[in-house]
DNA sequence: AACGTAGTCAACCGCACGGTC
DNA sequence: AGACCGTGCGGTTGACTACGT
């Protein structure tokens, strides 16, 4: 089988995007939706490779993308998982509404193996203080208040603060048209009264929302999104998807002529 | 205060698969 | 039937940050 190279190397950008690419990215993808993500940075003028563009909308940008923390849920659930069906992060994601396969690889790889090697070790010693010794670090959690990048000098999008907030009021208010020809198949979290993942995504926010509220970072009720992510947000965060908002505002409405 | 080390995570790379021509 | 094309997936890497010394 032949395989189309993965870019024309010809100018593509690679690293990490930028608020403004991310903005394109976003608009275009509420406008025309992703049928073909080869073509689609030729068509948002972006210069990147079509599989850059995928794989920033499906682990960043996309609108039903849960951040914050894991909890413990999940990550008992990650670990059953794995423990049933292996490194098969897309088919564990697909069981965790809202977590990516790239971020439960990270939280895998980072967190939840050390903690299984440390949980066997200590069966295996029934003692030895695993991680009670060596550096003390941070718990992840504290990392997630969405400073971290957006205090860098970077030009990288913001991304752990009000992302998904704005994205998710944003395009997910677009999906709710439910007559856009442009979302196909994949966003089911649309409100579109007979997908599944619909169903599964409402019971994802009832349970979010059930969950105590410092167990997140992010507000995961979309109409209260820009307030609650005020409060974690910095100015430029805000500022940044405050823009990216209201342009958005502007795509929807030109929507229903679409 | 400066430096070194370790942890985190976004993004890239290459392969495999399924669909289409 | 076979080549081509687009997409999805898993592994890996590099940039960045926080913490400890």
């Amino acid at each position: 089988m032949g395989r189309a190279p993965c870019c024309e190397k010809m100018g593509l950008k690679k690293g990490p995007w930028t608020p403004e690419e991310d903005k394109v990215l976003v608009a275009h993808i509420q406008r025309f939706g992703h049928g073909n993500w080869r073509a689609l940075p030729k068509q948002a003028g972006l210069l990147r490779c079509g599989k850059s563009c995928r794989l920033r909308w499906i682990n960043y940008l996309r609108p039903d993308i849960k951040r914050g923390n894991f909890s413990k849920e999940e990550e008992d659930s990650i670990i059953r998982l794995h423990d049933q069906l292996g490194n098969r992060w897309s088919a564990i994601a697909a069981r965790l509404p809202g977590r990516t396969d790239n971020e439960i690889k990270n939280v895998w790889h980072t967190n939840l193996k050390k903690r299984l090697e440390a949980t066997k070790g200590e069966e295996a010693a029934h003692e030895a203080p695993a991680g009670g010794s060596g550096k003390k670090r941070r718990p992840a959690a504290a990392k997630r208040g969405g400073a971290r990048r957006a205090l860098a000098a970077a030009p990288v999008s913001p991304e752990r603060s009000a992302s998904s907030s704005v994205t998710e009021s944003s395009v997910t208010e677009q999906g709710n048209t439910g007559s856009s020809p442009g979302f196909p198949k994949e966003e089911s979290f649309t409100s579109s009264p007979d997908a599944e993942e619909f169903q599964f995504d409402e019971s994802f926010w009832s349970e979010t929302l059930s969950m105590p509220l410092e167990s997140f970072d992010v507000p995961m009720e979309p109409c209260d999104a820009f307030g609650a992510a005020a409060s974690s947000a910095s100015a430029d965060d805000m500022d940044y998807w405050l823009r990216v908002f209201m342009e958005s505002g502007d795509v929807q409405h030109e929507l229903p002529q679409i």
